[in-house]
DNA sequence: AGCTCGACCTGCACGC
DNA sequence: TGCGTGCAGGTCGAGC
């Protein structure tokens, strides 16, 4: 699952293949992903042309000429690839393994005016696509909620501490929840934290109060962009399946200070701790109990 | 309203 | 080799 840096990557990454050009030929090879499909995707998409790619929290948002949007979501597994409708990574005839097992999850295939032959591919299909009005996005379910924007300049310590005021869930669960910030994931919130010496089971609301609280989220903003923004800038984590879309793994996992490392010692100069693994709500959060407090 | 937990689906790494 | 178990980046909705 690719969290905000993988999606970011990935926008970019399809913006070339596709922004400019027109849907010459949609395929769709399922009737659905985690949701049906939306009513006539394929003809809905054919013909139109792409205005542009943008990214909000975790959807990948492709503007088309006629007022619509596709809105994607990689869920946990979801990727991209892209190729071309002639040049020679096609070969005629033959397929290799890896090939062929890729295929067994390509759902969608977009072919674009030029030459990018963009797949969708999804071995959990917990990713969905949708066709919604460029107009009534904002107010649209999908998005009516969901909070800021963490590398904007929205997102400052006032205002985290305003949202977490009086929040007694685990401070985690807190960064986790898309409605207050956009993007964050098990991977990031877990890196967050450790950079911002913050313990993932304090209660959200002790970023809202007196100085020593307003400290705590200064730190955290800083973290939460830190790890962001060089995630991005390293293309994205290579977890298992995450690849960018040309293929090549992202290679921030090496970057990673705390996620994964269970029972190695913690990297933070002086500290002579250990990395704990420990289930909250469901999901492995990794921490230092020596500099996290 | 806020919070926790199970469900969704497939693949893979592990131990026996 | 094969089988069972637990784990994986996210989100939604039921039930307290």
């Amino acid at each position: 699952m690719p969290e905000l840096p993988e999606v970011e990557t990935v926008t970019r990454g399809l913006t070339p293949a596709m922004r400019g050009h027109r849907f010459v030929r949609v395929e769709q090879r399922r009737p659905n992903l985690r949701f049906p499909l939306p009513e006539r995707f394929v003809t809905r998409l054919e013909g139109r042309t792409v205005t542009g790619l943008r990214r909000r929290a975790k959807y990948i948002l492709v503007d088309l000429n006629d007022g619509e949007v596709l809105v994607m979501h990689l869920g946990m597994s979801g990727r991209f690839t892209i190729s071309a409708t002639s040049g020679e990574d096609v070969e005629p005839g033959g397929f290799t393994l890896a090939a062929s097992t890729a295929a067994t999850h390509d759902h969608i295939v977009f072919t674009l005016s030029g030459g990018a032959v963009v797949t969708y591919n999804d071995a959990r299909r917990f990713g969905f696509m949708d066709l919604i009005a460029a107009d009534a996005l904002d107010r649209h379910k999908l998005f009516r909620d969901i909070g800021v924007e963490p590398l904007s300049n929205a997102l400052h310590a006032g205002l985290l501490a305003e949202l977490a005021h009086g929040r007694s869930v685990d401070l985690k669960a807190f960064l986790m929840d898309q409605r207050q910030i956009a993007g964050l994931g098990n991977i990031y919130v877990c890196e967050a934290l450790w950079r911002a010496g913050l313990k993932p089971t304090r209660a959200a609301a002790t970023l809202a109060g007196r100085a020593a609280a307003e400290a705590r989220a200064e730190a955290l903003v800083v973290a939460i962009r830190g790890v962001l923004s060089e995630a991005i800038e390293a293309g994205g984590s290579s977890l298992r399946d995450y690849k960018q879309v040309s293929g090549e793994l992202g290679y921030f996992q090496k970057a990673h200070a705390v996620y994964g490392r269970e029972a190695e010692p913690c990297l933070r100069a002086g500290c002579t701790g250990v990395v704990r693994r420990q289930v909250q709500a469901g999901r492995s959060t990794f921490f230092c109990p020596a500099c996290q407090r």
